[in-house]
DNA sequence: AATGAATGAGAATTCATTCAT
DNA sequence: CATGAATGAATTCTCATTCAT
């Protein structure tokens, strides 16, 4: 029963609605006009040899809306980025809320969100990573560094409670992510790619088993 | 012990050695100098946001010898990819042959392997990660998926032997990169980045650990 | 009363007045600029060997204004052909018209019609006579062979009945344009070249004549 | 018995023939290599189209040999121009030395000549009429026309003659070339361009014919 | 707000030619 | 004589951005 293993997505529904909820009402028609099909530019192209000129043809607007909506192509970039980007949070938040503190669980909710997330809206998710090394750079860098640290610290001071308490195993904190989440980014990015077929709803679970054992005393 | 944590490594002498050992000799000299610093560049800016003219200045080689030598930007960036990525192949193909075909060894070594070729080579190690999805829809994609098959294919083998024989779990082939390279990338693309701290040789050892236990019967 | 013999035409008011005719009003302002510029660039120079540079500066128009109406260099000399040509062909089929079908009324009419817009617009014709093969190479050559055919069939009708019915000599097709056109062609080839004197309107009767004299029975 | 029609003459034996004639020995290898080649890259693409490695590869000569035996792009043009336009001019000298200065029979040999030469040597016919313009202008400009006045000298002076003693029509000189070899010139010039199928030879004498009588008293 | 013509700095690439070997 | 690596001036074209309407 699998769900659209995409070989190359670019853009899909539900990434044209996390736009379409960002700038809702008909003054938001220019901004999601263009930034749904500046996903689509981004993800064939590269952000770089993505022209404003391809953007403006697919979206039907002119330069100058864009130019006055977005400041420039940066801009638009970086509106594109952060739309998605809280999204996830947002969908990772409510994800980890449900697991009452209780840390096994948040792994695995934190994975099953990620891959979930990542599986429905793909062609954003495929955005996110393009763009995170030149966002993390760019002038909303530091933002993003908030706002990454503010998603992960639920977990992050769970984390350290349990290793505290001895609930789970000491390992150095910067290992942490990559034990934890490691596996299913790398698994989503091949899926985003089309070199992985599975569904990454399917692999979840596998991947949460896989987090835990690596975290678990033993 | 903390063996040179970069915050943003560039170049470094591992990296040109690798350069200069695939290019020896009076002849090789404009290679060499042309790919040192076009690895430079790359990393500072990212390939396609570095000017052929910056890598001319930097090298001290003419534009007319570097579109001589590597017909254009492409071919510049695609000789470096291959410098690094077939030494890296190097690594892993004799750490692996070292395990003498034990499966718990072998994952240990492809892990270990990996690490300390990413920080003795940091400035290609990034490069490569910078490089690989361009390089893998470019005019070498084909070759590159070619050589990675090949690079895990001892690898690949005992693997699915292993997983036949019932000594390690059944778990989809698609998964298997993710869980077994899957954190040690993760990290090590962190600490190129300059967001993670620990040396990646210090940090094999209970990567491969992880790696193993999610491969493991119980 | 010779009326200017040029040694080296290349741009005259009346090819000047066909640029502004095909492009009025202040929006073909940009157009008309780099057309008639063009014009006198390519016959001083060469179509190969002017530079788009050399069109802008004298034309006043920046060079995002010339590739943003002609989309590159042989879009410049494309429109400059055309316009050309087309006027060419309008002040034939006006003579041709004038003939009522009386085929040696329309030999002459052909050829004086095309030595005086010769002579009234000789840099223009310079021009067409260097494009010519140019032009019937490239992507508008499709075009260009339509349109002669279409400038000559009323003649070439005409020549045909007369041929079938024996008015005129019996000559295969094949062979007409070089004797009606021939030695008009080659007088004009010379005469824009400098090599030639007497301006083309005061040959045509005699070579009117010769070419009738190639077709008449005797 | 159609001779070969060529929609596109590049080179042919007959033309390598005459390079080889002028380049012979040992020593004239590399001369006769490049030239051959060259012809045949000026008229696929023309001469300001044709790279030097164009000619270079084909050749199988050096660039170092090239300029070492021509002097430059413009040295290889003009060699390979005067191998073909003397060759040319030594078959013109010919017919019309076998006419014993009868003027009629004058101008039917020169036609003759002047086709079957073209018909013969298509591919060095299509290059003089390719070059004639910018050679006029170069350094050999001079050169050529002295040589085209040598060649027409014999022919000339007899139509003068003739013309004062009222045996032929009274025409402008300025006129007479064009009367004279217009046609022919033009139907080869269509011929040679892959738009006209009869071979030359077989129009000679019909365009004999027609040059004659625009010449005759009636 | 919207438009799209105009701008021109800047980039990649080419190619005739030189010259050390 | 032959070679071909090295050179760098010159050229075409692109494209983000501005701004008058």
């Amino acid at each position: 029963m699998t769900r659209s293993p995409p070989a190359g997505i670019h853009s899909d529904p539900a990434s044209v609605a996390l736009i379409e909820a960002a700038f809702p009402g008909p003054r938001g028609e220019p901004k999601r006009a263009v930034l749904a099909h500046a996903l689509a530019c981004f993800n064939e192209t590269g952000i770089e040899a993505s022209k404003i000129d391809d953007v403006r043809q697919r979206s039907g607007q002119s330069v100058g809306t864009i130019y006055h909506h977005f400041k420039n192509k940066e801009g638009v970039a970086a509106a594109l980025f952060f739309v998605g980007f809280d999204d996830q949070s947002q969908a990772i938040a409510q994800a980890l809320a449900k697991a009452d503190g209780e840390i096994q669980r948040m792994v695995a909710a934190l994975i099953e969100a990620y891959m979930a997330w990542t599986e429905r809206a793909a062609g954003m998710a495929r955005f996110l990573m393009l763009a995170r090394d030149q966002m993390a750079q760019g002038p909303s860098g530091e933002v993003l560094i908030e706002r990454l640290l503010a998603r992960y610290r639920p977990m992050d001071e769970q984390l350290a409670r349990a290793m505290a308490e001895g609930r789970i195993r000491k390992v150095p904190e910067d290992l942490i992510p990559a034990l934890v989440l490691g596996p299913a980014e790398s698994y989503c990015r091949g899926w985003l790619a089309g070199r992985r077929s599975l569904p990454p709803s399917q692999c979840s679970a596998l991947l949460a088993d896989a987090a835990w054992r690596s975290l678990a005393l033993r």
